[in-house]
DNA sequence: AGCATTGTCTGACTTTAGTCAGATATAAGG
DNA sequence: CCTTATATCTGACTAAAGTCAGACAATGCT
């Protein structure tokens, strides 16, 4: 009763039957869950039909007939992809983005009433965010993202606040060498962020200078991925690319009120080196040469 | 993204995939859902066709059809009900244990993969305590029990462990006035014990004596499940029970290291009185008239 | 250009889940 | 004993989900 098996198991009833009433809910917009299922995963902005097809796990000819009533019940319209006529890319109509915010709606009032039931919300929250960050790391996905894009706006924004809040004498991006985002791009660096889900879950810059080597930047990972091992992956990730384009020595500066993320350096095979930039934040220079 | 309400959705959407999975790997075992829950219904003591029924919220006609199935397949049998030969009893076979034991297994190995893939088991155990708790608390049962049964002493078991971390002292039962359990079962008493699903997570006891009142003994309520309001309506449910027994007055004693436990009996109507007992640990005394 | 591959669609299924209106038997209350 | 209520079962449905084989057009490769 008391063993940690029961304790998972005794966690999978309860949510089972929570997953069961937001699914019942749906089904009171008099659709069936499959079509809802489909609107929702196009109003999450996965377009292409192959893709949702896989996230879903549906067979093709369902997935077709899905499509098609979505279609008949105007709801949404599809063509044929840019690039490859013979992919389909789905997508909302007006109708269909009025439809996809009351399934928003629904979804957004159980969560809410659930916050509202219990008196520690931040504690709920907090296990929340440890237990899907468990369950989806085997499915955290690694790419490669413009640094302007939406998920690396996000990594950013949460990167600098956490720098402000670690740093004594806070931190002001515009004090920092704030790299160009072309530097940060294909072919002369790149931008890896981690996905979990729909949720931004850390990431790095590699960027390209001009001087024989790269730079690692804005190494971050969300508070409740930690533990996970995911810095290194991301580390991992930029070294990759680094060979990928050629690069065979990196750099990167750090500063020691982030002790992990030196500890990280250390255990990987960075060695310290003198300061190699005038940047005011840093107080810790690390090099590393890689080998194809 | 990172509002609360996001939280919760993301956390939904990581844990119905986690349930999919499970779903997915029970019907491995070459049986519908609907059959593979019912027999597991059966295994886990579920011997009342109607109970199995609302549990599982099916209908009649499909239920009947499903235990005619596994009867069929020769994993159950059904009898009519001893005191009530309308009711149907369903028990598992020889055969049918040993494919309960495989669904079993299932559940066991995918729990136990998911502590083996995760360092900080102890954290992930809390806040899936914590979450369960939450989800089925409009679903917690309190019921009358033997304080001699499995639940109870559990209970009881966490009930004296904290104590000893609680008290400077430490505290050792048999210091304690231990009440005798035929104390606090009916007719003389009651022990009350509150079940999320098939955890025990709250108890109290009414010991009645030969001195025109009765005691609440033992109230306790599971770290996981506190801030629920558990402590007030296990109290509700002695004082319910003790109208039933015909006692008009109660008494109980406490400690001040325990401060959650005075404010609660404060706020519901107990008066401190003097010290009644010599038991070495309570430094605190209530007293509550009841009224029919 | 020829051929295999890929992504989607259609038709023709089967299985599972769920609903509803009785039928039947037992039980409970006067 | 009669009436009403309860528990289960059966038959006759419908809806939803899922499967499979092949058609078709676009693409990639040589």
């Amino acid at each position: 009763m008391l063993d940690p098996v029961s304790r998972v198991r005794r966690f999978n009833r309860a949510v089972t039957s929570a997953v069961g009433a937001l699914d019942t809910s749906f089904l009171g917009r008099g659709r069936p869950l499959g079509a809802a299922r489909v609107l929702n995963a196009i109003g999450h902005g996965r377009s292409d039909v192959g893709e949702i097809r896989d996230y879903l796990g549906l067979d093709s000819g369902l997935m077709s007939r899905l499509l098609r009533s979505l279609e008949d019940e105007g709801l949404i319209e599809t063509q044929a992809h840019e690039d490859d006529a013979r992919r389909r890319v789905a997508s909302l109509t007006r109708t269909g983005k009025r439809e996809f915010a009351a399934y928003e709606a629904l979804s957004n009032t159980q969560a809410e009433s659930f916050l509202a039931r219990n008196s520690q919300a931040e504690a709920l929250l907090a296990a929340m965010d440890l237990i899907a960050s468990a369950l989806t790391r085997e499915r955290i996905a690694l790419g490669d993202m413009d640094p302007r894009s939406d998920e690396a706006r996000y990594c950013l924004g949460d990167y600098y606040a956490e720098l402000g809040r670690r740093f004594k004498q806070g931190f002001d991006v515009s004090l920092s060498r704030d790299p160009d985002a072309k530097d940060m791009r294909r072919p002369r660096g790149s931008f890896i962020v981690a996905m979990s889900d729909t949720l931004p879950i850390g990431c790095v810059g590699l960027k390209g200078t001009d001087h024989g080597y790269a730079e690692i930047k804005r190494l971050w990972v969300a508070p409740s991925a930690r533990g996970l091992g995911l810095g290194k992956r991301l580390m991992d990730a930029a070294e990759d690319a680094a060979r990928m384009l050629g690069i065979a020595l990196l750099r990167l500066d750090t500063n020691s009120a982030l002790p992990e993320a030196g500890r990280l350096y250390r255990t990987t095979g960075w060695r310290e080196i003198p300061r190699f930039n005038d940047d005011p934040y840093p107080d810790l220079f690390f090099e590393k040469q890689i080998r194809a």
